[in-house]
DNA sequence: TTGACGTATCAACATTACTTGATATATTTA
DNA sequence: TAAATATATCAAGTAATGTTGATACGTCAA
C-alpha cells in the first residue's frame, strides 16, 4: 500500500462514519434542501439539543457539514466536497476499472 | 418523512457503517481488483483470521460484498449496485436538486 | 445590565463495535 | 476414515460511540 494511501482511507473512514447512523442521515437529508439552523433541525426530527450539537458536530469533523454564525443562530449546510469524494471513492473502487491488470496471487 | 424513508435510511446507515472501518476499507480496496479469498486477504492485510472473518461479514450483511464457496475457498467479491447506491445517495443529496422549492421555516 | 434565547460542552451512563484466542464446520487429500 | 486446510462462530475483554440531563457561553432585546 503506498505511503499516501493511509491518510486518505482514513479520512474516508471518517466520512462513512459520520454517515453511518439514522439521525445524520436525516439531518444530512435535511440539508440538502439548503442550509439550516439548529433549532429547525431540532424541531423536525424532535430531537434532544444537545443529541443534536453532538451529530452536528460529528458531522462536521468530518467536513460534510459547515457552520456559520449569524447572530444567535448557527446555519449548517453540506459541503459539496466531501459528496464529491464519496461519489468519487464509490466509482473508485468499482469493480471493472482495474481490468486486466490485477490477477489474483493465491490459493493455488 | 415519507413512510418509505426509514428503511432506506436503516439499509443506508448499514452500508456507510460497513465503510466506516479502515480495515474494511481496505478489503473494498483490494476487492476493487477482482474477487479475492479469504486466505488473500490474510496475507496481504496480515490481519488474524477470525478479525477478516469478522468485518467480511459485516460488510456481507451491508451488502456491499457477495461470497460463493469454491471447494475450501471462499471467494469475496464486491456488489456494483451498492457501490451504485452509494454514489446516487451523493448525488441525490447534493445540495442544488431541489433549489427554489425548499424554503427555511424557522428561525425568524 | 439583566434576562431570555440559541447553541455547545460536559459527565455519567448505556449501548454497540472491535479484537483475541479457542473451538466448530466444511472440504479435500492421504 | 483420519489428518490437514480454509473459513466461520463464539465468549470474554476492551474500546468507541450515542444518549441524557445539567451547565456554560454567546448574542440579542428590554
Amino acid at each position: 500500500m503506498s505511503t499516501a494511501t493511509v491518510p486518505v482511507i482514513g479520512r474516508a473512514a471518517r466520512m462513512f462514519h459520520a454517515l453511518s447512523d439514522e439521525t445524520r442521515l436525516e439531518i444530512v437529508r435535511l440539508l440538502s434542501h439548503g442550509e439550516r439552523c439548529v433549532c429547525e433541525l431540532q424541531d423536525v426530527l424532535d430531537s434532544a439539543q444537545s443529541r443534536l450539537s453532538f451529530h452536528l458536530k460529528t458531522l462536521k469533523d468530518a467536513g460534510l457539514v459547515s457552520d456559520r454564525r449569524e447572530g444567535r443562530w448557527v446555519y449548517y449546510a453540506l459541503n459539496r466536497d466531501a459528496l464529491d469524494q464519496i461519489a468519487e471513492f464509490a466509482s473508485e473502487v468499482k469493480p471493472g476499472k482495474h481490468a486486466g491488470s490485477c490477477a489474483r496471487a493465491c490459493c493455488p
